[in-house]
DNA sequence: CTTGAGATTCCCCTTACTGGAAGGTTTATG
DNA sequence: CATAAACCTTCCAGTAAGGGGAATCTCAAG
């Protein structure tokens, strides 16, 4: 498969898909023309990457999920370690967006128009996550 | 209220919170020693960004939220208009994070430690997000 | 008064892309 | 068959969003 196809099934530019070869984060196989040939699996490793540096994993977290898998020298307790560290983050992001919707949600409500100087969803924005 | 005092309140470097500044996020006063001093409300727009940033959202992004609120001149069309799109946008962010999870957790629960070539998470991997 | 913590600016480095030039390949069309 | 459009290649340079560290300044404590 081409990159033009793989750019349009994992919704990442053709840039991106070729900066993260160079970062060593996946190895397509080459036609003989020279063109990049990927498999399926390189479409959902890509996927994957979408998805997640979306949500704000670095690209270095990103490598370690993906680690999670397909990586045949994995061992068991690194991935169990790794993956639960993981889902934490996971968990703490999903309830800070859930808390940034809320908040939007409310303004949405509340804001009704009139320019009005002082809006008291102000107090909200900083949530009430504990810094630190 | 100085730069340190920020930085620990906000979550953010103060290097971090200098940088803000730099492209307009925000624009503290100048005690007469020529340090930054800043108010509650910068502690709040800070806090903010901090966890909006930390979720994927551009700075750009950021800057769109934070004009929801705090710019006198804000005009209530607008307001709903750009608060309804990040709306989508945070549904959709908190729905990949839960499909995130589950493929995490189903890996935790199902991989069990001999490392055995083929794992079936790699289907969960890519999602099931429609591409486009 | 001096010592150490915290502030300032400035400049360069890093991460993670992104744009564009210069050129080779494949596909559609006259 | 020619040739133009669409796609691919590498390479180089630029952007976005900070981070490291030097040189200097200021404040609080002993």
């Amino acid at each position: 498969m081409n990159i033009g196809a793989v750019s349009e099934k994992s919704g990442l530019p053709a840039k991106t898909i070729r900066h993260y070869e160079d970062i060593g984060l996946l190895k397509p196989d080459r036609a003989g023309n020279g063109y990049r040939d990927y498999s399926m699996v390189d479409v959902h490793r890509l996927r994957f990457l979408q998805r997640s540096r979306s949500l704000g994993f670095s690209v270095e977290e990103c490598r370690q999920l993906l680690s999670l898998y397909g990586d045949s020298d994995r061992e068991s307790a690194d991935v169990k370690a790794i993956a639960n560290a993981k889902l934490s983050d996971i968990d703490r992001k999903i309830a800070e967006l859930i808390g940034l919707r809320d908040m939007l949600r409310h303004l949405v409500k509340n804001c009704h128009g009139d320019s009005r100087p002082d809006c008291p969803i102000i107090e909200g924005l900083a949530g009430e996550a504990r810094v630190q």
